[in-house]
DNA sequence: TGGCATACAGACAGACCTGTCTACATTCCT
DNA sequence: AGGAATGTAGACAGGTCTGTCTGTATGCCA
């Protein structure tokens, strides 16, 4: 059973994605879902509410299927750390790929600590939290330094093949994340 | 001598930066830089015009001061390669950082082969072979390959510095593009 | 000094925006 | 069967947006 909250939150996600959040208005929205506009007001405080629940909503859907991703293409704990920029590597060629749809909102949404640029910084704290959880498992002797930086390469990655229209970021940020992980392990041999 | 465009593409990108694109109408602009409304449609067509014009001045004027800051903090090739990072990190702990405003700009215009995507690319194509000339200068084997993937790590850290507030983002990409570093010029010797 | 280019000041049109309101239809529960 | 809850449809207000137009002032050059 689809309610209307739930219509609206998943074609809102969508445009959002593929024109931005300012440039959109409400109208477009609603027609695109078939939602009265009274309905956006009652579910949601606010557009900015409806952006925000559209957020969560996509952060949500994204921890459930790129780990689920990444984990059905390695099952050593070491390769699915590598893993994670062939799934990454996969999106880029998608023809609707736009980018990282929290990093366009940080973007778009300038106050620094207004609930929308809070869910952006819990989306990326997750994902270093979950290179965390695999760099561990990986036994690296230092988890979270090695979260840190592979999840640089991560959104650099991102950030190169989108705006930079690099098809080959992903393979790029592969091979420093072979390197850099294979030092990270290689400490914990020598200590 | 400034003049009444240059003035207005000074302020615009201030602005521009301080709080998006398609959020700030063109009077606020024309306000701030003190010019008339018919300047700007005189001077530039439009007011994605003026985005263009004004990211391609900041384009230029990255280039100039972003290596003159590299090569004033280290002399040697190879340390320049890592004082990029060290650059980097200055440019986060600055009040009014708001992340890289060609991926902003990215952002905002999703028409992926507009004249201002095309303006981000270049701006990002730049870094690359800039970092391409200095992996050259500190004798790497596959300098376009070292380049790439430090374009990753300085994108990477840019975006978690921004969307994710991450502090420590330069920092976590300078022990990364230590690694990555050293390991590719260890292979020069081995070759 | 007269003429021309440049810029300012501000009104204006037409479109679009968010958010509120009213009136009507449907469904579900008791 | 009757009433509460939910959703639709669409008008509406008040504001903001880009882009155009008119009229005026200023400075430069011949």
């Amino acid at each position: 059973m689809t309610t209307v909250a739930d219509r609206l939150l998943s074609h809102a996600s969508t445009i959002f994605e593929a024109k931005g959040f300012n440039a959109v208005g409400i109208d477009l929205l609603l027609a695109e879902a078939g939602v009265a506009k009274m309905s956006l007001y009652k579910h949601f405080k606010s557009k900015d509410g409806l952006v925000l629940a559209a957020l969560r909503r996509r952060d949500q859907r994204f921890r459930e299927t790129f780990a689920a991703l990444v984990e059905a293409r390695a099952s050593e704990p070491r390769a699915r750390l590598l893993a994670v920029f062939d799934v990454l590597g996969r999106w880029f060629e998608r023809d609707d790929f736009r980018g990282c749809i929290f990093l366009n909102a940080a973007a778009e949404f300038p106050e620094a600590d207004s609930p929308i640029r809070r869910a952006v910084a819990e989306h990326k704290a997750w994902l270093r939290e979950y290179l965390r959880s695999l760099a561990q498992a990986a036994g690296a002797p230092d988890p979270p330094t090695l979260a840190a930086e592979l999840a640089v390469l991560v959104d650099g990655a991102i950030a190169r093949a989108h705006g930079a229209g690099e098809a080959d970021a992903a393979a790029s940020a592969r091979r420093a994340a072979e390197t850099t992980v294979r030092s990270a392990l290689a400490a914990e041999i020598a200590a």
